[in-house]
DNA sequence: GCGGTTCGATACAGTATCGTATTCAATACA
DNA sequence: TGTATTGAATACGATACTGTATCGAACCGC
């Protein structure tokens, strides 16, 4: 068994990193090994040295991706839980809990492109379905949890279960983005969370006295 | 310039119909023409003698595609459109408003992927993003025409601008589909529906008095 | 029926990619 | 300092895929 020592792991990083640019570029399946090693300036010998193939590559990179946002998330929360426990009205409330769900999302067109290309890879490749399920999951339950308490907290009800309006979110961020590619632009921020912020607003309606 | 003889376009759909089968099983670049050629019970002859290339079959599927898409959301408001003009409740309008948006949808899993795998192919290569988002367009003015006039009939408002509505609309439905996928499940038409009309009912409230 | 045309099959050359087996260098350690 | 181990580079064989150029058969009009 190969242990992970630094020097290991800081090939591997660089592997994944040019993996990532590449699936966005040409797909996982148009990104060839040799390519792959070449943007991050290895050899086909340490790629094979560090991974089984491709396939592991990929799990690999979802494994780290689900690190990241996990540990986004959990700095967002930290950061915002105050202030969104805290809100009053419904439309404080609805910023916030976005600031803490686009947290943990992709930020460039690569990142985006790349998680696309790995989930469509995924439904096709049942070994990855495990991984990649896993990925949201305790994202999901700590945004889901927070998103939960403070709608309570401003007396308002979700129109749908917490975990499908997390899911909404995400379908609509991807699928928004993946639209301003087509029409040749980057995916911007802002205009998303406008469109987010109104879904998220209408998801979440006051209640009336009873 | 090669015309379309009806023999042409009879072993030009076979192409088109293995390569969809394909393209869903291994991707657009996952799937070799040898591949596609075989399935369609042809050679890679054929396949040259009615195609540039891969690229150019892709072009082709997605312009069948547009036309079908059409011709169903065509026929459906054709069926329904009484039934949504006069509809009284706003659950009779997101009723039928979604039968019209739902039969221009992919059915099968198989159309389904391959939708997700040629949108994703089409950020990638420009020459088919035109094509692609024309694919919607013609489609989503006639629903979206249509569900204008209807929410203003029963004295309602969309949350939304309509366009965004219906991009809402596709998000969800193939988002959710590729979660059940995920999950090793069928895409269920009924229960998506039951998702998709939360939505869409939560997106459509009553004017109050003014 | 016959001759020309159309359409698909076959054959071919060239390239890309994969995974492995082996070699070389650097680092750790004694 | 000398040796053992780890990690990446190189070399290799094998396969798969592409696109083209050529061939043969089916189909059409006359």
């Amino acid at each position: 068994m190969t242990t992970l020592t630094p020097r290991r792991t800081q090939t591997r990083e660089k592997l994944m990193d040019a993996a990532v640019l590449l699936f966005a570029e040409k797909g996982v399946l148009g990104a060839s090994v040799e390519e792959i090693c070449e943007r991050a300036e290895f050899t086909r010998g340490a790629f094979y040295s560090n991974f089984a193939d491709k396939d592991d590559l990929c799990l690999a990179v979802l494994d780290r991706q689900a690190a990241r946002e996990l540990a986004a998330t959990e700095k967002a929360v930290e950061a915002l839980q105050g202030e969104v426990l805290h809100a009053r009205t419904i439309d404080e409330l609805v910023e916030s809990a976005l600031s803490v769900f686009l947290a943990a999302q992709p930020r460039g067109s690569q990142d985006l492109v790349a998680g696309m290309e790995l989930r469509l890879y995924a439904i096709r490749n049942p070994a990855l379905r495990a991984p990649l399920l896993a990925l949201g999951e305790r994202t999901c339950q700590k945004v889901g949890g927070l998103l939960t308490t403070a709608v309570a907290q401003v007396g308002a009800t979700l129109q749908v279960p917490v975990d499908q309006a997390i899911d909404l979110l995400h379908a609509v961020y991807s699928h928004s983005g993946g639209n301003a590619l087509l029409h040749g632009l980057e995916p911007d921020d802002s205009s998303r969370r406008v469109h987010l912020s109104a879904l998220l607003r209408s998801l979440v309606s006051a209640n009336g006295p009873s």
